[in-house]
RNA sequence: GGAGAGGUGGCCGAGUGGCUGAAGGCGGCGGUUUGCUAAACCGUUAUAGGGUCAAAAGCCCUAUCGGGGGUUCGAAUCCCCCCCUCUCCGCCA
């Protein structure tokens, strides 16, 4: 959420920072909330001269009670009055403080500075892991070697819940338990991270906290009973864990890992890229969530993404790191990067993780503040997260780049202990 | 799902509709005393919005007793809705 203070003591730099999401909309948005904000401010200030009038009256009158019994006709007459003058003043402010409110929601966080102008086209590659594996006619895609190996069975899980709902099958279902188990041990020994297991349904202010709603809403799964949402990823259950809290500060970084399943609708995305594993409506995922003092975020960004980089490395699969353009930054991030995986069976770099800094954004909005020392007025935490990582399409990549000439994949080692093989070959007889 | 009880400051806990941001205690912080510790005593102890100020400090105003609405000249206290916790019943992995 946009600091109201920021914008009216630095409107033109928070412009600025906003133009380059090349959002007009926001844009627009921040005029209004000027205005409501100088509105606010006015009505205000009026308003509590009523309510100091009338507190002061009472007192008076509570004297005069005391000592006569009751209140003569005219003074109850007058204070009446007050009372509804009060009312009518705290009606008007009621109506700008929810205008405000709702409009205040739909402003993005504002690009980092070291963040590249422009749209996806200037996202930056800042840097690469591995060699790249060549693509070629004898190397497979994901879903023909899933299928082949009895690991993956798309049409029944279309069957199930319709397409983007993959049933992992046999050892298929054995890798996806692996890898969660293997991530969250690898960022609980060696990372620091306290593991959570949260709820997956949450309410409408949880979703807002982190800034899914209210924009986003068509993106979410909803139980309309309960008005509950399915969450997209575990950052959300997690980032407001201590929502509405003040954190001690010697507490901070605080850093947790989840894993869950997340659900997205994925609205308007049907027909791209969603071939196999590479964009589904339900999927495995251990995220990484971290508090920060907000003098350390640019630092502990860095140590984020590369608690996530491990992930990667452990596994043996080639990425890049990609340091995404104002333009392409999520709604709540200040900066983000994203890794992606080279999947040579399709020939192209699948986003796995992304590690974005949120600054004080999700914190104000949900309210997540510490104090640095007993004493010292409490200031709002800054938070981070990144994906560590999302299973199908690591999946997809560990098929594609360890598939062997005789149709078997071979298993990293970090993971054959988890798995109980190095090699997946094809069951002897099919389901 | 049904019936009942309850939600007050960091914690415990009081509070006949009026001068209660809120008694008292515990804890925390500062101080006096003390060789050190303990004890005792004194003081202090929230968050947010707004105003004043170049700014900060300070000062002033307002709000906050689970959340929201209402009644009233005046609400922690009365009424309504919601949320949460606990007990019993029902159901259930």
């Amino acid at each position: 959420m946009i600091d109201l203070r920021l914008l009216r003591s630095a409107p033109a730099e928070v412009r600025a920072a906003l133009a380059r999401r090349g959002d007009a909309g926001a844009l627009e948005l921040l005029d209004a909330l000027q205005q409501l904000d100088a509105r606010r401010r006015t009505l205000t200030t009026a308003l509590d001269a009523l309510k100091a009038e009338r507190n002061e009256a009472a007192r008076a009158d509570a004297q005069h009670v005391k000592q006569q019994g009751s209140l003569p006709p005219e003074t109850v007459a007058a204070r009446r009055a007050l009372g509804e003058r009060i009312a009518a003043a705290e009606a008007e402010v009621r109506e700008v403080e929810t205008a405000l409110a709702a409009k205040a929601l739909y402003v993005p966080n504002l690009p980092a500075a070291d963040v590249p102008d422009g749209d996806a086209a200037a996202n930056r590659v800042v840097r690469s892991w591995g060699t790249p594996r060549p693509s070629g006619p004898d190397v497979r895609p994901h879903w023909e070697l899933g299928e082949r190996l009895g690991m993956l069975d798309l049409p029944r899980g279309a069957k199930l819940s319709g397409s983007g709902f993959p049933v992992f099958v046999g050892a298929g279902a054995r890798l996806a338990r692996a890898l969660i188990q293997f991530m969250l041990d690898l960022h609980t020994r060696e990372h620091g991270y306290v593991e959570v297991e949260p709820p997956f349904l949450v309410r409408r202010e949880i979703m807002q906290g982190t800034g899914q709603l209210p924009k986003f809403e068509a993106d979410a799964y909803r139980t309309t009973e309960d008005d509950m949402f399915l969450v997209p990823t575990a950052e959300v259950p997690v980032t407001n864990l201590y929502r509405d809290e003040i954190l001690e500060g010697a507490r901070l970084p605080l850093g947790h890992t989840a894993y869950t399943p997340c659900f997205r609708r994925e609205a308007g995305a049907a027909g791209k890229d969603t071939r196999g594993l590479l964009r589904v409506h339900q999927f495995d995922k251990v995220e990484l969530v971290r508090f920060v003092r907000p003098a350390d975020s640019g630092p502990e960004h860095e140590r984020l993404t590369g608690h996530a980089e491990a992930v990667l490395q452990r596994l043996e699969l080639p990425y890049r790191v990609v340091l995404l353009a104002a333009g392409d930054t999520g709604f709540a991030a200040a900066k983000t990067y994203d890794l992606e995986a080279w999947a040579p069976g399709v020939g192209a770099w699948l986003e796995v993780s992304s590690a974005s800094s949120f600054t004080d954004f999700q914190a104000r909005r949900a309210g997540i503040r510490y104090r640095a020392a007993k004493g010292e007025k409490p200031e709002f935490v800054h938070t981070l997260n990144a994906s560590g990582v999302a299973l199908p399409r690591t999946i997809a990549a560990l098929l594609e780049n360890r598939q062997e000439a005789d149709g078997s994949v071979s298993i990293p080692p970090a993971l054959v202990p988890y798995v109980g093989t190095d090699r997946i070959t094809a069951p002897s007889s099919g389901a």
